[in-house]
Formats: C-alpha cells, sequence, structure tokens
RNA sequence: GCCCGGGUGGCGGAAUGGUAGACGCAGCGGACUUAAAAUCCGUUGCUCGCAAGAGCGUGCGGGUUCGAGUCCCGCCCUGGGCACCA
C-alpha cells in the first residue's frame, strides 16, 4: 500500500467494486431496527451539483453508513424532481424537449453522486414525470377529490406576465415571481386546489410531535397563521347623532341597540346572495335583529372595542355599492373614484408599509354594540379584502395602522388600555387630540401591551384584556351578534398550471358542465408527446390546443374535454418518500405493509428554503393518506435537519459610464477573468481599488461562483471532498468555501495512510481475542484509552449532527496514535495488540465519512469484505476512563494552578492539595478562607478575603 | 413592525454553569534539500515584563452565582423568514 493519500489509485476500484456486490441495495433484514434517511427530492438542473449540494448529501450517507454499521436496515433512497417550470422554461430556450434533457441532467447528478461516494439503493430510484410514478399522483388527486380535498373554482390568481402561468401564493415573493422577478399580476381564472385548509389546526397540533428545528416549525406556524379572535355585526346608519362621544351611558350587560336611530329608510340588507364570484374567503352572514344594512368585522382585540373611533372598509367590500346607493351624489362620486384608484395600486405598491396611509369618508356610520356610539365609516386600502372580513373595527389607540390613518384624517383617538405598571397617574379619562403637537407619530410602545387593564369601558373598566375578551366575545355570542371564532391564514394550495410539463389532472369536463374522474383503470393520463409545448400568451394550457388529447368518449359515447391544467410539482414532491417504500409497485401507489415498516422518515435533510412549501404540502397529504388508512403514520418526517449554505466568492466591479446600479445594488456581477483583468489594472494604477470587490454569495451558474465536486474529486479526491465538507463548519452554518481547506483534509488523510502503512506489519489481526485474556497496561494503555475515548466521542457526534466534531476527534485521536509511534517497542505485546486495535477501529471510524479510503485501509491491513459491512466500533467506558485528572485551582474565581490527581482522588485530598499549593498561598497569604467549593475531579475554588 | 438564528484569536470554529480558544487553516522559527515543493519538529489570544509572573479577554450595559461564552433583564450589530393579516 501507498504511505500516502493518492485517490487516483484507489477510488474508481472501490466504485466498481460496491456496484458489483450491490454494496448499497436497501436490505430488510427480519429482526433488525429500520433507519429511512432521506435528502430533499431535488430537481436535476443542468449546471449539475456543486460542492453546496455536497453539503447535503454527506452528512445524511454519513449517518446511512452509520446506521447500517450499527446493523440498521436502511433504506437510502434517491430520485429526480422532474417535473415543473424550470425544466420547461430551461427546454423552450434551448429549443428541446423536457422530458430527454431532464434525464440527462438527472443521469449527471447520478454520475456525480457516485463520483463522491454516496451509498444511495439507485434501484428505488425514478423521475417524478415517469408515468409509472405520476400515474399514482393522479391517483392520490381522486383520492383528494373523492374526499372533498380537491375542488375548482374561479378565483383571482398570481399571474407572471413573464413565466405566463399562474403562481401559488407562496411563489410570490414581495409581490414579484419567484423565479424570474417580475412583478406580479392579478387575473380571474377557473384554477384547481386542495383544501389544506380543512387540516390547518393539525398541521399546527402535530408539530409538537416531531424533531424538527424551531425555526421551521415557526415558520409553518406564522405561515398557518392562527389567530383568535371575534367576529361581529354592525348596524350602518347614514347620520350621526351621537358622533365623537354623544352616547356615553352605559346600561349594562344585554342593552340593545338605541332603537331611535333607525327612523332613516335603509336599503335591504346585503345577503350571501350578493357577494361577488370567487370571493369565498369572506362569509358575509348577516346576523340581522333588525331591518337595514349591516357588515361584519373581525378583531383579536374585542377588548378595545370601547376605543373604536371608526370603521374601514376594503374599496373591494360590497358595502361600498349599498352604501353608494344611499348617499349623496358628490360623495359617491369621491368614494368611487378612490375605489377606482385602489385597485388600479399593483399589490407590490399596496403591501408596502411606507405608504403613507389613504382612505376617504365612506358617507354612513357604523353603530358599535358595546356602547352605541355612531363612528364613520371609511374605504381603505389598507384593509384587505383578503383576510377576515374585508372590514375592520379601528381602535387608533392600540393599533399603529389605524393610529397612523386617524392623525392623518383627524380622527379622535382613546386610549382604553392602561399598562398596569403605571400608577394610575395616566390620561385615564382625557382622549388624545389628533392634532395636539405632542402627541408623537408612534403609539405609545405600552399600548399595544396585552396585560394592561381597561380604562374608558364603561363597566368593564379594571378589567384585565384577557377577561374583557372573554366577557364581551360572551356577551356578544348571548345577544347573537357576534361569535368567538378562529381565524388562520393559510389559503388553500391552488396545483393548477398552464403549463405543459407537469403531472395531467385526471379530470373529464362533459358538456353540460359537469366534472367526472377519470376512472383509476385508465390511470395514468398520459402526457401527450408533442413537439410544440409553449404556453399561449392568453394564458391557456398548451394541453388545451392538442386534439387528440382534449377530446374524449365515455364508454357511453358521451362527448367530454379533458382537464387541460397540469399539476404544480409540489404535488409530486408531497409523496415520493412513501413511494420509495415500495418503488415498484404497478398494483398500488405502494404496498401498505412496506410504508408501515419503513415511515415515517428518520431523518429528513435538505435546505431551509422549504420551510414553508413542500414540508406543508407533504405533511398534509400524508395527513389525507393517514385517514384513508394508507400510511399508519400522520407525520412523514420525524426529524429534520437543515444544512447551511455554501457560499462562493465572487467578484464585482464599480459600474462605468453609463451604467446604473440597481437599488440595494453595490456592484456590478463580473467574471472572474474580467476581475482579473481589472486587478491588473489596478496593480499598474490604472484604475483605483475600489473598482473591484468580493463578495460571499450562494453558488449559482448565473453568479459564475460554482465550484464542482468533479474538479474537487479531481484534484483532491473524494474523501477530502468529503472529509472537508464535514469539518469545515457546524452542519447547520453557512461556509465560505475555500480550496486552501480541503488541501487541510487531504492532509489529514495523507497521516492516517502513513500511519496505517507504519503499524500494518506488525498488525495483529487477533488482537481483540488476546486483549480480552491480556492485561494491557503501560505502553499500550494510552492509545486504548485515546482510541475508546474517540469512539465515544465520535459515536455521540454523529447522532447529533456534529460532523465537525466528529472530523476533529479522529484527527485528535490520530495525533496520539502517531505520537506513540515515535516511541514504538514493536517487541512490546500490549503495544503491538493496542496498536492493532487502533489502526481497525480508527479506520471503521473514518469509514463513513471517508468511504473510499476506510476501504482501501482495510484492505491493506489484509481484512477481507467491505468497512460498510463491519460493526460499528463500541467502547469500554472503564478503558475511555483517565486514571489521573486535572483539578484546577481558583482563588475568588480565578484560575491560579492546576494540580494532578488520581482520578480516585476524594474530595478532601483535593482540598488538601488545592490548599497547599504555593501559587494558591500568594493569594490566600493573609486572607480568611470563607469557603471552598470543592467539584469531584474538576475544580477546587477557594473563597477568601 | 413581528418571529427565528448568530456575534468567541489573523481565519473556520471547540467548550453538560466549573482550566475559554479543542481540532484545523494561515503565520513565525527550525530540520531535511544544491534549491524548491512535500514532509517532520517547535511556536502562536492581547498587553506589560529579560524572566518568573501579572493584568486583560467570548458584541455593549446591568443582574443571579463561590464561579457566566453558557442562565436572567435591557441594548447594539448582523443573517434569515413573515408582513397594512385586523
Amino acid at each position: 500500500m501507498s504511505e500516502r493519500y493518492e485517490p487516483n489509485s484507489f477510488e474508481d476500484k472501490w466504485r466498481s467494486r460496491w456496484s458489483e456486490a450491490q454494496l448499497f441495495r436497501t436490505r430488510e433484514v427480519p429482526g433488525k431496527p429500520k433507519f429511512y434517511g432521506l435528502d430533499f427530492f431535488p430537481y436535476p438542473s443542468g449546471a449539475g451539483l456543486s460542492v453546496g449540494h455536497c453539503r447535503n448529501y454527506i452528512p445524511t450517507d454519513v449517518i446511512c453508513r452509520k446506521k447500517l454499521m450499527e446493523g440498521f436496515n436502511v433504506l437510502h433512497p434517491m430520485g429526480f424532481d422532474a417535473f415543473g417550470l424550470p425544466a420547461e422554461n430551461e427546454a423552450i430556450s434551448k429549443k428541446t424537449h423536457p422530458s430527454p434533457m431532464v434525464k440527462s441532467y438527472g443521469e449527471n447528478y447520478r454520475r456525480q453522486m457516485d463520483l463522491v461516494g454516496i451509498s444511495y439503493d439507485w434501484s428505488r430510484s425514478f423521475y417524478s414525470s415517469d408515468p409509472e410514478y405520476y400515474k399514482w399522483t393522479q391517483w392520490i388527486f381522486e383520492l383528494l377529490y373523492k374526499r372533498g380535498l380537491a375542488y375548482r373554482r374561479l378565483a383571482k390568481v398570481n399571474w407572471c406576465p413573464k413565466d405566463l402561468t399562474v403562481l401559488a401564493d407562496e411563489e410570490v415573493e414581495g409581490g414579484n415571481c419567484w423565479r424570474c422577478g417580475t412583478p406580479v399580476e392579478k387575473k380571474d381564472i377557473p384554477q384547481w386546489f386542495f383544501k389544506i385548509t380543512a387540516y390547518a389546526q393539525r398541521l399546527i397540533d402535530d408539530l409538537d410531535t416531531v424533531d424538527w428545528p424551531d425555526g421551521i416549525k415557526n415558520m409553518q406556524r406564522n405561515w398557518i397563521g392562527r389567530s383568535e379572535g371575534v367576529e361581529f355585526d354592525m348596524k350602518v346608519v347614514f347620520d350621526s347623532p351621537s358622533l365623537f362621544g354623544g352616547t356615553t351611558k352605559r346600561e349594562g350587560l344585554g342593552r340593545e341597540f338605541p332603537g331611535e336611530l333607525d327612523s332613516t329608510p335603509l336599503p335591504p340588507p346585503f345577503s350571501r346572495n350578493e357577494k361577488e364570484e370567487g370571493d369565498s374567503e369572506s362569509d358575509f352572514v348577516v346576523i340581522s335583529h333588525e331591518p337595514g344594512p349591516h357588515f361584519r368585522v373581525f378583531t383579536t382585540r374585542i377588548d378595545t372595542i370601547f376605543g373604536m373611533t371608526f370603521c374601514v372598509i376594503a374599496p373591494e367590500h360590497p358595502l361600498v355599492e349599498t352604501i353608494l346607493s344611499t348617499v349623496p351624489a358628490e360623495r359617491k362620486t369621491e368614494v368611487e373614484a378612490y375605489c377606482t384608484a385602489a385597485k388600479a395600486v399593483s399589490d407590490l405598491d399596496r403591501q408596502a408599509t411606507t405608504r403613507e396611509k389613504s382612505g376617504v369618508f365612506a358617507g354612513a356610520f357604523a353603530v358599535n354594540p358595546a356602547n352605541g356610539k355612531h363612528v364613520p365609516i371609511y374605504v381603505a386600502d389598507y384593509v384587505l379584502m383578503g383576510y377576515g372580513t374585508g372590514a375592520i373595527m379601528s381602535v387608533p389607540g392600540h393599533d399603529q395602522r389605524d393610529f397612523d390613518f386617524a392623525k392623518k384624517f383627524g380622527i379622535e383617538i382613546i386610549p382604553v388600555i392602561k399598562d398596569v405598571g403605571m400608577d394610575g397617574a395616566g390620561s385615564e379619562t382625557s382622549t388624545i387630540s389628533p392634532n395636539s403637537p405632542s402627541s408623537s407619530t408612534s403609539i405609545d410602545h405600552a399600548s399595544e401591551a396585552k396585560d394592561g387593564i381597561l380604562i374608558n369601558s364603561g363597566e368593564y373598566d379594571g378589567l384585565s384584556v384577557a377577561e374583557a375578551q372573554k366577557l364581551l366575545g360572551e356577551w356578544m355570542e348571548g345577544l347573537e351578534i357576534g361569535e368567538q371564532i378562529v381565524r388562520y391564514k393559510l389559503r388553500d394550495w391552488l396545483i393548477s398550471r398552464q403549463r405543459y410539463w407537469g403531472c395531467p389532472i385526471p379530470v373529464v369536463h362533459s358538456k353540460d358542465g359537469d366534472e367526472s374522474l377519470v376512472p383509476e383503470e385508465d390511470l395514468p393520463v398520459e402526457l401527450p408527446d408533442v413537439e410544440s409545448y409553449e404556453p399561449a400568451d392568453d394564458g391557456s394550457s398548451p394541453l388545451s390546443r392538442i386534439r387528440e388529447f382534449v377530446n374524449v368518449t365515455d364508454p357511453e359515447g358521451t362527448l367530454g374535454q379533458r382537464e387541460t391544467d397540469t399539476m404544480g410539482g409540489f404535488a409530486c414532491s408531497s409523496w415520493y418518500f412513501l413511494r420509495f417504500c415500495d418503488p415498484t409497485n404497478s398494483e398500488d401507489p405502494w404496498d401498505p405493509a412496506k410504508a408501515d415498516y419503513w415511515m415515517p422518515v428518520d431523518c429528513y435533510v435538505g435546505g431551509a428554503e422549504h420551510a414553508v412549501m413542500h414540508l406543508l404540502y407533504a405533511r398534509f397529504w400524508t395527513k389525507v393518506l393517514f385517514d384513508e388508512g394508507l400510511v399508519s403514520v400522520s407525520e412523514p418526517f420525524q426529524r429534520l435537519m437543515n444544512q447551511g449554505q455554501v457560499l462562493g466568492l465572487t467578484p464585482y466591479r464599480k459600474p462605468q459610464e453609463g451604467e446604473k446600479l440597481q437599488v440595494g445594488e453595490e456592484g456590478l456581477l463580473t467574471s472572474f477573468d474580467e476581475a482579473a483583468e481589472i486587478q491588473a489594472k489596478i496593480d499598474s494604477g490604472e484604475l483605483d481599488a475600489d473598482n473591484l470587490f468580493y463578495r460571499w454569495a450562494r453558488m449559482s451558474k448565473s453568479k459564475g461562483n460554482v465550484v464542482t465536486p468533479d474538479e474537487m474529486v479531481d484534484q483532491y479526491g473524494a474523501d477530502a471532498l468529503r472529509i472537508y465538507e464535514l469539518f469545515v463548519a457546524p452542519f447547520e452554518s453557512d461556509v465560505q468555501w475555500s480550496n486552501d481547506g480541503v488541501a487541510g483534509a487531504t492532509r489529514f488523510l495523507n497521516r492516517v495512510f502513513r500511519w496505517v502503512s507504519d503499524v500494518q506489519d506488525y498488525y495483529e489481526p487477533n488482537w481483540e481475542s488476546f486483549l480480552a485474556v491480556e492485561n494491557v497496561e503501560g505502553k499500550g494503555i494510552g492509545i486504548r484509552r485515546a482510541i475508546h475515548q474517540a469512539t465515544k466521542k465520535i459515536s455521540a457526534d454523529i447522532d447529533r449532527f456534529a460532523f465537525n466534531t466528529y472530523v476533529s476527534e479522529m484527527m485528535k485521536c490520530l495525533n496520539v496514535v502517531t505520537d506513540a509511534l515515535k516511541n514504538a517497542d514493536w517487541t512490546d505485546r500490549g503495544f503491538i495488540l493496542a496498536m492493532s486495535e487502533a489502526v481497525e477501529t480508527l479506520v471503521l471510524l473514518l469509514a463513513p465519512a471517508a468511504p473510499f479510503s476506510a476501504d482501501e485501509l482495510w484492505e491493506s491491513i489484509g481484512r477481507n469484505g467491505f468497512t460498510l459491512n463491519q460493526h460499528w466500533p463500541s467502547y469500554s467506558e472503564a478503558i475511555a476512563a483517565e486514571d489521573t485528572v486535572t483539578i484546577a485551582v481558583q482563588v475568588n474565581g480565578k484560575l491560579r494552578d492546576t494540580i494532578t490527581l488520581g482520578a480516585d482522588a476524594t474530595n478532601e485530598e483535593m482540598e488538601a492539595a488545592a490548599m497547599s499549593s504555593e501559587k494558591v498561598k500568594v493569594h490566600t497569604d493573609g486572607k480568611q478562607i470563607r469557603k471552598v467549593i470543592v467539584i469531584p475531579a474538576k475544580l477546587v475554588n477557594i473563597v477568601a478575603q
């Protein structure tokens, strides 16, 4: 064997041996525990894998390899998320078909994964675009449909004018398309939805049962956005007898609206029938005791109802129409102008929080059910039609947005909550004049606090916020003017895509407008293989232009048309982890017994960017499948880990004349070649140094900062790449890529090879049986201690995803055993046995991280087979234990000396040794010793004064 | 604005409330070499000191404790997510 790490001499050999032996084929040995390790389903990009992707796959591989060595049946599969926009867009731009393109990219991914030595069982692999796979995606669609969880409706949707497609809410980032950054427009199209909202509460509750990063759990909770509050009804009137402080007397619980305000003849109340097509989010159910228009508001702060000084409805709210039919013409004109203008403002602009509040008085008043007070109703675009009821009660004293609005429009501000911390000197009864010079631009920090007590609230004064919320909610329910409800921000999952490259939706529309599922025996509805699949710019699906696909006849001869939308890619990735349990089943999506064995995924590894999309959808589908009895777990991923990103050094240059920077940009992206030219000019003094600078950015083809595993393996070897990626930083941290670090990993492997070659001639393969009877002390014991300590530490480190300390522990252990060679005594039996144990153990500890080298070293010491088939090393606490301990001696908490004692030293012995230290005496002389703290085997702290 | 992370040597980072800086990178000194690379040995938080040693040190300010990088309170900076969500 070579004395050096020469990966070129052995990597190919082991790759082919592993392949021939089908080493990574999933084993289902009866009686063994199982482990399912999974990486996020990748879309195989044409750019190939970067070292950033490897940071995902290598750690999972380490875990899976260790689990296999520990005696688990391990499922470690990989497949490709082939359908979707990225593939289709790229195929269009390259004037090719997405199917062969994606297959070739997938094959390249596989080649690179094999190159790095990831132990995937390729016999279980598939593409989500395989008909054998998407048949079952369609089957699950039909299951959802039958359970009432898939439906079609006309809806305003996000429309990307560049990609020419509808986008899910989650695909809109800051008002722009997540993929191309184009501002999103609104468009009305019939769309398919999955009713994920029906699972909102379970999706929140079951987060408590999984072992995920808190950050991801929180993001999901926020995304689902549960809020508890009260939804209640308010009467609309067209005069304002009690405006601004009219009715202040209260007649107690159970009081009704002041009846005398109803004298004006009013239009009939609007009802559910009048609501606009497509506005299914809001229910305008009127609980009507009295004639006249009403509207409903939702609030999470019913306790502040006495602070309501106005109401706001969204420009799209149906009540606008109702009010306008009654108000004077000039008011009508003004309101209509505002609504028209508001609808023209893009979503992006409308959502900008820095935007100044705008609005207009609608011409009517709302009656506060709590005190009968009449408050003006405004139309303003800061209230959104899409959330709650599209109407709010405004409490400027305790809501920043209402406050801003009130300031601008000169509306009264009444504080109704007093901070409990105050001593009563506050402005309990006074109101704040909106134009008062002393009033600030922001409401008091304490004013939004939820722990105050009520003021200015009639007989509710003095109650806590929580008490008032409960009582007011109950009071409203008693009078049937409102109810306590729970709302969620989560919307139903829009799956329709008007694009070609996706899983067809298995539905047929009949001439009379009925829709029916394609019979199960006719699945899959195959995607037709066509030359032209570009989307039409009217938003219709390319499939709608393929006559042979669209027109169908059922067995009775009835004509129909196929649904021509396809499913968004997240449908395909919402169940692939189940298919891996039984990937070739042609009768069922999977055999429930097999899924019950392998599920849940024990360790799921991928980037945090999928925190709310894929991970929420996959949880939802799993729950539906659980409810159907197809799988026995309701959470698919027991443990989730997010690896950090790998950042590449990215050159930027200063813009030249005529070039402009976008907002937020520091400089213009440039290539390394161009950067070198600029650097040369800087060096020669032709340009100033600030013309070129570097930033760390996520590796991407467009930034030109990608480092590939291919070049790393070629230059340093796969194991050096693996070791470096594990060692460079904690698993979850971002890293700044450096080739120097890979060279350091090479150095470590070199030292391992040299050490093993130094030892191999003396290696005793039967060390274990000899050690069992021979008492090893003296020269061997230090080696044995180091190796047992390393085994203990490494076993725990891998389990807790501390791969960086796993590698550093191997380095530390190697330092000990190579140091021991300096005083090697190959005539000493104990030394030989200890060194033999060390070689064998360290090679096995190395195996998950550096499998090529481990197998090569294993062979070099004369052992047969693969390290992956060996038992993971065990350790003995007794051998790992030190026989001496180093005690820290502190005086008043400051370290003054360290002393070495036997590991069995008693507290009294420790204290005595500490007190007799000369260094300690220097600091205690002349002082009185108050106390001595002794931590066994660790430390003595002498408190002296 | 709200919700999560993270601030430790020149750098990446380590550290169940108990010796801060493991392990590595880079640097410095030395060995080997005609020379270089590679490799090996030593050294490396800062300040003062010839030295022994002393003092200071985990973003800032307080607190709890015999003892705080670690726990608590209040800030600052930074990365990410969400956002007129009532």
